[in-house]
DNA sequence: TATAAGATTTACT
DNA sequence: GTAAATCTTATAT
């Protein structure tokens, strides 16, 4: 096991990375308690290019500032006043790329995870940019978090992932983006590749 | 200053 | 299937 480090997140395709974090485990280490999962799903943004992107065109403002620094931390925004949505920062300084995490799936913490979601759902908790975030306990606090600190890092666990069991397709939620939309830019895992796991 | 809409989830009809 | 919850940002008064 080893943790990623900052030469991961510092590449220029962003859409490889966002393949590449996929079986990597996301550990967070919130109020003294510690959850992780293995990451599942994952969708790429590359900022000035990217109209569905918070910084499309290099827009800038105080919620965004975070993208806008070297690779390697998290950029954690509000969405609809109720969500907390966590993205790894990538690319160097000044090029605003983002990977949204949009499903894990549990290993470690279980309980707490349960508990933070206040819901008794067998699977599939963890499924969804909101509730995976909850689960594992991220919020806005962790804005601009480094990803290799005490709070969150992200191990790789030996995991192989075969590139047949990687699934892309159009990223969700972003249907205003016009043509942008239909990119192939969201990755996720075929379910059935960890039934033995959880 | 006010209004609208968004990388969503949940509960209710 | 539709609506409510309710923070941040952008656009219009």
């Amino acid at each position: 096991m080893k943790r990623l480090d900052q030469d991961f997140y510092i590449r220029s395709d962003v859409v490889q990375i966002a393949k590449d974090l996929l079986g990597k485990v996301i550990v967070t280490t919130i109020g003294g308690r510690l959850t992780s999962g293995i990451i599942s799903e994952t969708e790429a943004y590359a900022g000035p290019i990217d109209k569905a992107s918070h910084a499309y065109q290099n827009k800038k403002t105080n919620r965004t500032k975070n993208m806008f620094e070297t690779g390697g931390i998290a950029y954690v925004y509000l969405i609809y006043g109720i969500h907390h949505l966590f993205n790894f920062v990538t690319n160097v300084q000044g090029v605003p790329h983002a990977i949204l995490l949009r499903g894990i799936v549990p290993l470690d913490g279980l309980e707490i995870m349960q508990h933070r979601r206040k819901t008794n759902l067998n699977s599939g908790f963890t499924v969804g940019p909101g509730t995976a975030s909850q689960a594992l306990g991220i919020t806005t606090a962790l804005d601009g978090v480094d990803l290799q600190g005490d709070k969150i890092c992200v191990e790789d666990r030996n995991i192989v992932i075969p590139p047949t069991k990687i699934i892309a397709q159009p990223r969700i939620g972003v249907d205003y983006a016009g043509e942008h939309a239909k990119w192939l830019w969201n990755f996720k895992l075929e379910m059935d590749l960890f039934v033995n796991l959880s």
